[in-house]
DNA sequence: ATGCTGACTATGT
DNA sequence: TACATAGCCAGCA
């Protein structure tokens, strides 16, 4: 299996990211098969074309907080705003609380904070 | 093949 | 809690 390249399958994860949910480049990496690739996400999500179609804004780093690229700079601007708009809430330091809104795959359909 | 880079993560101070 | 350093792995020159 895994004939597909690496990218297509850090695609699919990303894709699968729920709507109100974020993901860190581990997780990401981890369940694309490469636990140690978190690095490698940020360069596919780089690489990645403004019409890809995919969640890309759901990707944050370890600590709760949006990674900022070189180039892309703005969008994590772009990025904390369509957050908001799904439901992530985001603390006084522009963070998110990992515990309540770190998806979880595979397990229990991730309860939705009361925040309605 | 060898070496550098990086939208990262974990650990130490 | 914030900043600094080390380790990782895959892509690219």
């Amino acid at each position: 299996m895994s004939d597909e390249s690496l990218d297509a399958r850090l695609a699919d994860v990303v894709a699968s990211i729920p709507r109100g949910r974020v993901a860190t480049y581990g997780q990401v990496a981890e369940l694309a098969g490469a636990p140690r690739a978190a690095r490698h996400v940020g360069r596919f999500l780089f690489h990645l074309p403004d019409g890809a179609g995919l969640p890309w804004h759901r990707v944050v780093n370890a600590r709760g907080e949006i990674a900022r690229a070189p180039s892309r700079r703005g969008s994590d601007v772009l990025q904390r705003e369509l957050l908001r708009e799904e439901g992530v809430r985001f603390d006084l330091n522009g963070r998110i609380d990992l515990a309540d809104f770190r998806w979880d795959p595979g397990g229990a359909p991730a309860r939705r904070r009361r925040s309605r």
